[in-house]
DNA sequence: GATGCTATTGCAACTTGTTGCAGTAAGGCG
DNA sequence: CGCCTTACTGCAACAAGTTGCAATAGCATC
């Protein structure tokens, strides 16, 4: 995994943030440690709520205020859960899509197979470029359309 | 279009609340008259606002609930535009998704190629069954990733 | 180490929804 | 037509974000 690969760019995050002319704060600090034990993602709610837990003053405006400060630095990205809920990808190197099943409601990943093809099918239909991890497709899985009782 | 058929569709509205034990109400009507008048789709927000200029009285909570026992009916779908924001979708009739580019902002509709491609790609992959109509689908138009800044 | 510019913070108010609850009113029935 | 059951409604409080603004505090400089 690229676990070494990740620690690295977070110990960068202060640097990449000086180029930019950006400050290094503590509450910037808090949300960069939070997120530095996130292995995939975390919704926008849980990363104010580890943060409160690591510094109760946390505020949640800043917190996504600096969410988006990290996006544009390319960190991390967003999207949305099934229910809309934001949601938030760390390790912008494995980049995914995520999959729900309304029926189930289990989640998981959309495999690299079918991510292709589906950027193929858009960009052959319309020449769009699709972001497959910005949105978590919904559906039904292949078990539960099986038993698809109605 | 299909106009002809979505009115009688509305004008059932009544029956089909009846048929399952539920109520018909001042505010429902309020709610279903705004629907009908609606072309594809609409934000939750959007609705509450047009029904309270029909009658100044209108609850969020009432229309939101009015808007999921219409979906349970079939008579509308929600989904969630880029911003994850509530979207229903209108005349069920003419399911689709939509796609939308993060560079210019423009929005439209997956055409049934695309669906179709993208459909296939997933049932093969996985053997998911995907609901395009549910989410928007983000990425970059083709003129704009053609124009490809970086 | 003090200074000044300005990126950030925290507050407060607002947006979009959601939910529990007690009171209200559809509408089937006698 | 009045009664009764229980599906709705409206309220109030809450959850997840977002935004404007005045005060604070990084940090580059002297």
């Amino acid at each position: 995994m690229s676990t070494a690969q990740q620690s690295i760019a977070w110990s960068q995050v202060r640097a990449r943030f000086h180029e930019r002319g950006l400050r290094w704060t503590p509450q910037r600090r808090t949300v960069v440690e939070v997120l530095s034990a996130v292995n995939g993602h975390i919704t926008g709610a849980e990363v104010v709520e580890r943060c409160r837990s690591q510094d109760s003053e946390t505020t949640p405006s800043t917190v996504y205020r600096t969410l988006d400060a990290l996006e544009e630095l390319g960190l991390v990205r967003h999207g949305h859960g099934a229910d809309g809920r934001e949601e938030f990808h760390v390790s912008p190197g494995g980049e995914h899509g995520h999959l729900y099943c309304a029926s189930c409601g289990s989640r998981w990943e959309i495999g690299p197979d079918a991510a292709q093809a589906v950027l193929a099918a858009f960009r052959e239909a319309d020449g769009f470029q699709v972001d497959l991890s910005h949105v978590t497709v919904v559906g039904r899985c292949a078990s539960c359309s099986a038993s698809a009782g109605e």
